[in-house]
DNA sequence: CATGAATGAGACTTCATTCAT
DNA sequence: TATGAATGAAGTCTCATTCAT
């Protein structure tokens, strides 16, 4: 039992094609990426006894990385804005990356019980689209600084082995788009002449930058924010000539 | 014994072949804060003895930065890059700092000779629109590695005084294209019930964001690309339904 | 609130039953030492609520610090081993090094009170050699861990002088067996062509190297081994040639 | 070619079966475990520039090593027995774990060059053990404090996968001392009634351990010490009585 | 121009130890 | 007695930078 905590626990996204809603499960099982790379006589303990403090110091670390940068941002400032010192952070965690992955697992963990909740529904492609835009802005709004750790870093951090879920998922994301978009252009409500990837990009790319400018909180709710995305996206700023 | 060059006067984006007048030209600024910083008694010489040495460790350091994130790389994989030792690259060069400052302040002085072109042009604000979004992707074109270091680097490096020519490009930016979007929505060409500032948003991320996947040479030109994503912005993926 | 015990006092090597007089029985300095070391104010109390509590403890300690080298060994290791947590450690022991001290001490306490029981016997030379070696691996039988310890950590502890009576000790130990030996060859029992401190060594390490390899429960007595070394200690390994 | 050095040269002693005398082979191929252990990008490169300073360092890192214990040895200690800072060392080296391989595949590569040049003489039993315990002590003499060092800390160090080849190592010597204690007995040079795993480990336990105390220049030369070793291991140092 | 070697600051991390509960 | 959470010192290592050659 030793050391009583660490991120053993956190779930890789991968395994996420959840059959029922379960909103918010906490991580269950452990990424397998995560079991095939480590042969360390297991010298960690499994369960926090306090996830309540995790939590709360993920909370911090994940703005702290937001706001400056996984590399810019070193352990003693996430101490500082914990209000203990860079050593104590290690008795909840057993790296600054683990610290990284556990919140990004998280964010995917979630946000892909929202997808799943919203492909379940198997609505038309558009109203899919829709759910889909409206639920990722869901998670900016919840998980602003995960998401935004997400854009800049997950570039450099597909090339670890211990980021497979990262390439995972990208790749689920990738296939649910894609589809969409092509269910969409087959049933004549996405227009014809459209490069599919290059649509998936700049629909992909447009809802998730916002998390670089946005502010929860800050007059607009996610749901109004994904309204004009949407009317934008799919009619376009110029008025119509008929 | 002294090193010949260093940036601090010659490449310096001041110096640039601009076309046009381009008044408050950012990288301007950039010399006066440089010179305001530096209080050691001129102990650089003037001129860089091959610029274009100078110019070739920049493209390889550009695209390190830009592959890495800045932070994440260190001089040393520059230098390897470049096929010489770390410490050699300080007789081109102050600091890896100065590195990413000429690259950005290149790139974003003959972004803004590209754009002050289009402005003077004096095109309605729907041609302004498309011309602004096709200058962009050929600046991506030009300058991939610049653009993907500027996206990423932008935000914590405007909290330094030596890179406050970004602020300064940042909000001559924000200003041109929110006048261009106003003038367009004042002659209705642009939908009336926009939100003008997320619609900005939607537009900059949108040309922008391109640069983290674009790849030079990769089948589409940059007018092709903005083509297509300007038929997207202006006229929506969805099938006009009347 | 004030921890009840601590090894300070309580098991230090002079209180233990030594059936001889044993004068300069080494682990008399050790008090001594510590007194002049520590001078805060009597913080500690005297006696552990449970020395059985204790010597188990010291007995998981010892293995562990056998095992992985002192300085390798963490608090955590042993209180995993011992089924606590790190700081719990803390109630029975005032430190880490104390640990180590007091395993140190009683090994050798109970040591010389084998030897001193040895010498009293005014045995031949012989005979006080065979019956040293014997005891010795008598020793090594009780103590293989702590045997092991004092012979990888010994050479550095010396220097600190709460393990004064480790040099004490060595050097009534190194008496005792060339005072032994030279008795030997002064009564012709021992080969007169010795280098007397050559075979001292030659003796000494002989026998106690085998601490790291020697298995408790392992086939051999240590009576058995014990005539086994002797007989090629005293004869050799080569058959006799006249 | 960037960092010059790094020991990514020395070779495993396992290797070592090699026919020809080649005394102190400066390790020409890199141990197998190696090969198998690391597939990091190969940031490394490969030869040194200048073995000389490599040389001198690790000589000073392993006397101070010896001295102290490796995990009781700081880098900093050895930055300062160098007369350097303890960063510089990175220059040179990988690691401080680089170091003490280096010097324990050095010194075991040149003591199995030493000893495959004995067990190619084929000498009868007797004369092998007497040329191999006469090589250790040579051995002893030019690498003390990596013999010390062996013998303190190889015991942790097989468990490290970088390490493999101290088990292999010791495999070999093992069968090779066994081997020729075996013959001895089957053609009567030693003695019938030997237990011949103890009479193994008393031959070697006696010989190495040797490095604990010998001192280099110190009067004695190692042949002489080995001379009188291999009297009292051959004779014993009972007096004959017969 | 470039190298080889070093500096020094600062990063991440470990660990013995403390202490309120 | 033991736990949970923290401290603070120290350790290994990285890296931008310097400078004599």
């Amino acid at each position: 039992m030793s050391k009583p905590n660490q991120n053993s626990t956190s779930t890789g996204p991968t395994t996420s094609t959840q059959k029922a809603p379960a909103k918010k499960s906490p991580a269950k099982q452990a990424p397998a990426t995560k079991a095939a790379v480590k042969q360390a006589p297991a010298k960690k303990a499994a369960v926090s006894p306090s996830p309540e403090r995790r939590g709360e110091l993920l909370a911090i670390a994940a703005d702290v990385f937001a706001e400056q940068g996984y590399n810019a941002t070193t352990v003693r400032k996430i101490a500082d804005a914990a209000g203990m010192l860079a050593g104590s952070l290690y008795y909840h965690f057993d790296s600054k990356e683990s610290m990284l992955e556990e919140i990004l697992s998280t964010f995917l963990t979630e946000l892909w019980d929202g997808y799943d909740t919203v492909l379940q529904s198997r609505l038309g492609p558009r109203e899919t689209l829709e759910a889909l835009v409206t639920e990722s802005f869901r998670e900016i709004d919840r998980h602003r600084s995960a998401v935004a750790i997400y854009q800049k870093e997950s570039r450099h951090l597909v090339a670890q082995a211990r980021f497979q879920y990262l390439t995972d998922s990208q790749q689920r994301f990738e296939k649910t788009w894609l589809t969409t978009l092509e269910r969409g252009v087959a049933e004549h409500v996405f227009r014809e002449d459209l490069d599919i990837r290059l649509a998936y990009r700049f629909v992909r790319d447009t809802v998730w930058v916002a998390a670089s400018w946005y502010r929860p909180g800050g007059g607009h709710s996610p749901e109004e924010i994904a309204r004009q995305y949407l009317s934008m996206v799919l009619d376009g700023i110029a008025v119509r000539t008929t």
